[in-house]
DNA sequence: TATCTAATTAGATTTATATCAAATTAGGTG
DNA sequence: CACCTAATTTGATATAAATCTAATTAGATA
């Protein structure tokens, strides 16, 4: 949602007669007289304030007969009051991605050597995670490995080839069928089902 | 929420300065010269917008040395954001509830005649219950009956008082202790328990 | 077609407000 | 204390907009 387009419809519904329209409109049609009435304004202004609803589309209207009815369109509101959400949560969410993310680095920077080797393998489960995650980085989603290119790869972190193949597969980062290995998608990794 | 205070707040955000300050301030705090600096604005020109936000409660500010930061409150802005979604659904809750309405006020019109007896009890769940619950109107919450004073009350609507009876109590609406009646809350109506 | 009513437009007035330059204040720091 | 910088206040200006009256248009109906 472009800004500019936020402004309009804030300055919109920034109005005491018009906020008051869309509270009235929003128990029912009315017509324009009716909502003249009820607010104690002239005809025209009436015009005026629901020409500027109309133009963002919160209202609508239908003639019938001879008098002409405003409706409410709350999808067009809830629209707005979402993007409104999103604008105050956008903060929060950044904010909570970049925290996990300085944590992995963290825990990368206990367990790996400067020069990239694993030093050992974490006892928490929380941690011992980002360390097998982190050794997954080189492998391409969909291809297939035979078990000796798995175990290269592993060297190049750590001996203990065979311990960090097994918790792979424990952990469902991929799986092996036929003596191939092949990444599991992301949305499976560590669900471990029973 | 009162109107004026939405009207406020919207009037406060429908600025497209406010409106981008908000959004910078969504990804982290800012001192005043930093914003008009980004924003090609004097500073006087900030503090008038930052004012606007402060009596809003949509930033707060805390000095560090000699310069002060101002900060998004993402809670107040989504607390203004429910309100404006409330508005726009309070129509779609009202017109629910009225549609709910019309639809009892049908069936009981279906299966009761027009000096208010039972006709016969419908065969569909659902509108079995409505009749059920129609027939308790008189009875009164916390009041203990008697058998005889519950059979007279089903009699005035319906002969068969003993099924009426036998309904009540299996759909919730009532238990029986000691042979002493008495209406359930309403929240826990027509819910079953094995 | 003539007429009636609701809605809109046009024009005028008044009020609100966004912005800046310049002066002032508030709080640190030498 | 003197000084420095960020923030605020003051006062001026220009623009936006809410409202009204009066005139006009649009549609329906007789």
């Amino acid at each position: 949602m472009q800004l500019h387009r936020l402004v309009t419809f804030f300055k919109t519904i920034g109005d005491p007669t018009r906020l008051r329209i869309i509270k009235m409109l929003s128990q029912g049609p009315l017509h324009g007289q009716a909502i003249a009435g009820k607010l104690g304004l002239t005809p025209a202004t009436i015009t005026h304030h629901l020409k500027k609803l109309r133009d963002m589309n919160i209202v609508c209207e239908r003639r019938d007969g001879n008098i002409i009815y405003f409706y409410l369109q709350p999808s067009v509101v809830k629209h707005y009051a979402y993007a409104l959400l999103d604008l105050a949560e956008q903060n929060e969410v950044k904010k909570e991605m970049k925290e996990k993310a300085a944590e992995r680095q963290k825990v990368i920077e206990n367990f790996f050597t400067s020069d990239g080797r694993l030093k050992n393998i974490p006892a928490q489960r929380k941690k011992k995670l980002i360390v097998l995650e982190h050794m997954l980085k080189g492998l391409q989603p969909g291809k297939q490995y035979t078990e000796k290119e798995i175990n290269e790869h592993i060297k190049k972190f750590h001996e203990d080839y065979a311990t960090i193949r097994r918790e792979w597969i424990m952990n469902n980062y991929m799986y092996r069928e036929n003596g191939i290995y092949e990444l599991n998608p992301r949305e499976m990794w560590h669900k471990i089902d029973g």
